[in-house]
DNA sequence: CGTACGGATGCTAGCATCCGTACGGTGCGCTAGT
């Protein structure tokens, strides 16, 4: 079937978005493809028409629950109901039904960590898939090698299986990720589609404060002036839930959002923001992935993220409906020391390498060091994954490798925000492209003009007085 | 690695300095114990 038939077909639209076209083709000539697409310009879709196309099952690996549950919705929403969502939800007797009958769904979405569970492995023997499908690929570059190292048994069981085309799919990624996802998932010859990094809507704002006690007062000042919907990001639980704290005092309609609250907690505070219930959430970067709100107007950083990429994800949340959107990046002297301790905090040093190691020829359980409190359970299962394949020394250089990278990866995010050319120009620089047009708001060093967002907000307002009456009676007897 | 904070000390009555301590992100799946 031609492809443009299939699209009307399956989807009623008419014509593809950037990139759907190129990357479906590639795939249906059972090509390996890596694809960086802007989350909300139809990434679902490249896997989705495929599936249909070829008739077969497609496997989508994804990084969160909350995702795949989302995800699974969209579809059931959509109609389409051989849909599962194979992860630690299922009850053991679901979990059964739906491998026993794996090979009757469309789309089976699961995490790695499930992937690689034998009796999964079993039962995706046995079947033909279309598809496999890595959603948010760059994981494997950024939590693979220190945090969640099935990322990169995936990549080992693909090279060992015969195997379906893998589709990699991402918003952000460097060369050096898109290297990594190659690697890993040891792809053969990928089709790249790299769509542009920049987010023209969006402008790059900086404020630098040489007094850090004044962060907190210009945070302040500035979320009781400008427009919400937004995120304020910062580096610690702690000082989220600080922040928070004060927000709502200042009358704010604000909820912190880190990985210490309950799951259910979370889903009800990213419902409340998504239905605008909320206007800032204060997180760590535990929020925002799959969050799919189109109007978020602003994103502030009290500090510096660990890496860029991180940066350009946190960013890329705001402004998805086009209309403009500002960034915000602070900065202290000192911020990017915390960055460096947190994202090497946690790696485990050469002595635990040692000591894994001497426990294990003496046919002793390194778990005990878990139990004692030596390693943290993210170290342990770390040196697990490396001390598997590899000798102490070569694990022992690979950690401190990594620990170099993470710091050269803090000190780049540091080097684009003390620039003083435009800031634009070097963020997708950094992603090795280069900047095509320079839109009239464009970075903190070309000049912005805040108040346009403003103007958003303004708008918004005249919206919400022009709600007629009934309904108006009706949200207030509703409790909204 | 750097910061914040509390308490003790030091030199002369309230304040400066010093020292020790605590704290710092991201998720899956599974199990034991409430």
């Amino acid at each position: 079937m031609e492809l443009e038939q299939a699209l009307p077909k399956y989807f009623g639209y008419t014509t593809f978005r950037p990139g759907q076209k190129e990357v479906i083709e590639a795939i249906l000539q059972e090509k390996d493809v890596i694809a960086l697409l802007p989350t909300g310009m139809g990434k679902s879709l490249c896997y989705q028409l495929s599936g249909y196309i070829l008739q077969k099952p497609v496997l989508i690996v994804s990084p969160l629950l909350s995702l795949m549950q989302d995800q699974v919705e969209e579809l059931k929403r959509f109609g389409e109901k051989r849909v599962v969502a194979l992860n630690s939800f299922l009850t053991i007797t679901e979990k059964r039904y739906a491998l026993h009958f794996l090979e009757q769904y469309r789309f089976i979405f699961t995490s790695p960590e499930m992937l690689l569970q034998p009796q999964v492995q079993e039962k995706l023997s046995q079947i033909k898939l279309g598809l496999i499908v890595v959603d948010e690929a760059h994981c494997i570059s950024q939590w693979g090698f220190d945090f969640r190292p099935d990322y990169l048994r995936i990549g080992q069981w693909f090279s060992q299986v015969s195997r379906p085309p893998v589709l990699a799919l991402s918003a952000t990624a460097t060369e050096k990720v898109v290297k990594d996802i190659s690697k890993t998932l040891s792809l053969n010859n990928p089709f790249e589609f790299m769509y542009d990094v920049d987010r023209p809507n969006i402008h790059l704002g900086r404020v630098t404060f040489e007094d850090k006690a004044d962060k907190a007062q210009w945070i302040l000042q500035h979320i009781k002036k400008t427009a919400g919907p937004g995120i304020l990001y910062l580096s610690s639980r702690k000082r989220a839930e600080q922040y928070c704290e004060v927000l709502i005092q200042a009358g704010i309609r604000t909820a912190a959002y880190h990985a210490g609250y309950g799951a259910e907690d979370r889903q009800f505070i990213q419902q409340q923001f998504i239905d605008g219930e909320l206007d800032w959430i204060v997180a760590t970067n535990a929020f925002g992935m799959g969050i799919n709100k189109p109007d978020i107007r602003q994103i502030i950083h009290e500090t510096m993220p660990a890496n860029v990429e991180n940066y350009m994800q946190e960013i890329g949340r705001a402004g998805r409906d086009g209309q403009p959107a500002i960034a915000i990046l602070l900065y202290s002297e000192g911020d990017e020391e915390l960055a460096k301790f947190v994202v090497t905090g946690d790696l485990p040093t050469s002595g635990h390498v040692e000591r894994y190691q001497e426990l294990l020829n003496q046919r002793l359980q390194p778990s005990q060091m878990l139990k004692n409190g030596e390693l943290s359970e993210t170290a342990f299962r770390v040196l697990n994954f490396w001390l598997q394949q590899e000798s102490v020394e070569q694990v022992k250089a690979r950690l401190n490798q990594l620990a170099l990278e993470k710091y050269r990866a803090v000190d780049e995010m540091k080097k684009i925000n003390q620039t003083k050319d435009c800031i634009r120009a070097q963020l997708v620089g950094y992603f090795g492209q280069k900047l095509q047009k320079k839109p009239e708001n464009c970075c903190e060093n070309c000049g912005i003009h805040y108040d346009e967002i403003n103007k958003v907000r303004l708008e918004e307002e005249r919206k919400i007085e022009m709600i007629p009456w009934e309904s108006r009676l009706k949200q207030l007897l509703m409790g909204n």
